[in-house]
DNA sequence: GTCTATATTGTGATAGAC
DNA sequence: GTCTATCACAATATAGAC
């Protein structure tokens, strides 16, 4: 039954979760997670039905990761440099954990938009939480002022581009040497935040 | 043998570009190619041998569109600041014309890293090429101290990701509004560069 | 719950007529 | 060069023994 003290559920759950997120749905076999889990083929089919009854189920809590949790952040007492310094740092990290992840979702989404939209939907962001802070900050005239949209898919991109990208981002500049690459991103949670500050604040 | 003036060698260059690189290669079957071409299936592999050969061909293709091509705007007579400025708007503008491109060609890296190094390798962007420009500027204190590769990655990154992570940027701050998002994207070939040099310039 | 064996369908690839 | 027909294999899914 158990392995590890973990049901053979959430065994399958964590396998599936490794394969698809490497290889995408389509390039995805049950055999191969099966093997991942260390379990037969049909114990999938038993505990999950279908081969996309499992993919959607992994992809939610992939989602869930994804999604950048900015609620706790950014409606705590901080400045919005601070939120901005605080999330930059959050979330590199979980990206940092869990690379492929990105790629992932960016991909299963564009090729399926309609399969995933309902997810993507239930979970969505409320960049909205953002948003309001820096208007008050441009209105107070603190910062220069700037599209709060923008601002928003700036800080996300900057974050997330070079995790989504690790592969030409380590081969074009660090020869493939994984350790540099890492290094990188570790100066990138200051970095991003005080590229982002020193572009807004008032001079 | 021919259909639009076209050879049908580039009709099927042509459907296997757009399936592959909405689909991906694992996501993608020769039928498919077929039927998009409006042949028959045992032609692509007349033209094309395997699917794997018809894919790499597309791939390097598209990458190609993917790189940067930094070579003729960062060699130019330009400063610093408009070379940025030409760039962001030249390859936003090549990104929104091929919005599937990113996602793909991160993707198949991610998923294949063996089979693609050798064209990653090859027709690999140099980045000295901004580099150097960037450190000159710092030296003659034109703007402020930063490493260059990070300011590579923002500038790639600002323009890359709305495109790539477009379903969800779209879902979450457009409401799905198509005309929203590409105005939106429009107004970013003058966001970013303005972005990056509050960010660089002296104060 | 877990396994082996098998049914069924889809897909890459080829043979061979025209 | 282009087509139809077909092979061979891989993958999802199920049946049924234990």
């Amino acid at each position: 039954m158990a392995r590890q003290n973990l049901k053979t559920e959430d065994i399958i759950l964590r396998a599936a979760k490794k394969v698809f997120t490497r290889k995408g749905y389509d390039g995805t076999t049950m055999q191969e997670i099966a093997d991942e889990a260390r379990i037969n083929k049909a114990l999938l089919h038993y505990y999950y039905r279908t081969k996309d009854k499992l993919f959607l189920k992994v992809f939610r809590i992939v989602f869930q990761l994804f999604v950048p949790k900015m609620g706790k952040i950014f409606s705590s007492e901080m400045t919005l440099f601070e939120k901005i310094e605080a999330f930059a740092d959050t979330y590199i990290q979980i990206l940092i954990n869990n690379p492929y992840i990105p790629v992932f979702v960016m991909k299963e989404i564009t090729s399926n938009p309609k399969r995933l939209s309902n997810t993507v939907k239930y979970l969505g962001v409320d960049p909205e939480q953002l948003f309001q802070p820096i208007r008050d900050e441009i209105k107070k005239g603190n910062i220069e002022p700037i599209d709060p949209r923008q601002l928003f898919v700036n800080l996300i991109g900057l974050c997330i581009f070079p995790i989504a990208a690790k592969p030409m981002v380590m081969a074009i500049m660090f020869n493939n040497n994984e350790e540099e690459y890492l290094k990188f991103l570790q100066e990138r949670k200051k970095e991003v935040p005080r590229f982002i500050i020193n572009s807004i604040r008032k001079k």
